[in-house]
DNA sequence: AGTGATAACTTTACAGTGTTAAATTACCCG
DNA sequence: CGGGTAATTTAACACTGTAAAGTTATCACT
């Protein structure tokens, strides 16, 4: 039984769809394939013929294949709220000071490092700015959705999350800068450091993994400690 | 008198070179379009027709997209590790014992601020594995370069910079870690986190750039010390 | 100086891309 | 049952990277 791994998800019936239904598995496809192949390696023309669908189709449902991108985005946020959320939970407060930021860490790695190529659309490409000017010429009209909108909001949560603990360490005296956001900004800059190198240079001879990754946390806490 | 910055470099003697200096005078217009415009919105043809040449030029002197890419990372490596050799010898051995290193990863994050579509390149994308399987489906043959070569080897160097860095401070007990190489990691992370995150989220609220550099350097380096 | 090989370069074409305007179809509601 | 609206397709445009096969200039050598 040749198991081919990409034929048309419900390929029998290509049924009439709601517009809701239709976006939504167009979207699954497409999280699929990106995250199966590598964005650029996956064409608009593959998402829709795995949907089951034409091309054409897509541009009902989104605005363009940023966007289509951008939409799953989202989900990832999502996904990164709900580790972060559950990883903290897993630590009692009263634990040793840094537990919970050391833990809230090791979560944002472990989901960035199994989910590497949605992470590197989240934050290892520019998605806004080009947006206009990208690759032909000619036309550019379409009404559809509003440019990351909740998206932003989503990130904004996550980093609000990592803020917040931090916030916490400072007014318990635990550090020795008293501005969350910039010091939010620094313990962040370094885990987005370990999973971006891993991710695009994961072949380097590097340490082993799980001892840069413990390493390096136990160095910026450690180093933001008072 | 309307000075187009983008119109061929020598238009009017449309001469034959030699194959070094096409080569590099290719070399030169690519890397100035990548840079001022972004890898993916500049097409063979265009670097050709800028170049005074035809696009299928190019492919006598560079395999293809990538391997232009890559022979411009080579240049950014150069520059890098003469931006590093300089950044130390601006810092005298007997001043306090963290400055040389500190000074070195100013210099990294300047370099790689000043230089953000090359370091994006080089060190936010997988240049390699792909490079087979990559666009369209038919064809593929091409003898030329091997794949990556004295790139790898300019990239070591310049990490050997800053492990060799370290490792002094290991020698002279500064340290609380003796594993050189782990370290340097660990300290190349952080810097490559806050240029990775200022490139691509630059339109981020952030703590003011220059706030967020020397508080991170700090840190990490603090961070480290015994 | 003339000749011929070799290297530099062009022409032309293919197969694939994102994207859209216009036409078509299927479904639901009155 | 009929019509209106939403879902979907057809066909096409303007691009892309890349290759095979030709053309031309230059240089070494008789």
């Amino acid at each position: 039984m040749s198991n081919d791994p990409l034929s048309p998800a419900d390929p029998p019936a290509r049924r009439r769809l709601s517009a809701d239904e239709r976006r939504s598995q167009i979207l699954a496809t497409a999280r699929r394939l990106f995250v199966e192949e590598g964005v650029e390696n996956v064409s608009m023309r593959r998402i829709a013929a795995l949907a089951g669908v034409t091309p054409t189709l897509i541009y009902h449902h989104f605005a363009d294949k940023e966007s289509l991108l951008l939409a799953v985005c989202q989900n990832f946020f999502r996904g990164l709220i709900d580790a972060s959320e559950a990883a903290m939970a897993a630590v009692p407060e009263t634990e040793v000071p840094f537990g919970r930021l050391h833990r809230l860490m090791e979560g944002y790695v472990e989901f960035g490092l199994a989910n590497p190529d949605v992470y590197r659309l989240v934050f290892m490409t520019k998605l806004a700015g080009l947006k206009r000017e990208k690759m032909p010429s000619g036309h550019r009209p379409h009404p559809a959705e509003p440019a990351l909108p909740e998206d932003q909001g989503f990130g904004l949560r996550a980093f609000g999350l990592l803020e917040g603990e931090i916030r916490r360490l400072i007014e318990s005296g635990h550090l020795r800068q008293d501005d969350a956001c910039a010091m939010a900004e620094v313990v962040w800059a370094t885990g987005h450091g370990i999973v971006s190198l891993l991710i695009t240079h994961g072949d380097f001879q590097w340490t082993p993994v799980d001892r840069l990754i413990s390493l390096s946390i136990d160095t910026i806490l450690s180093g933001i400690a008072r």
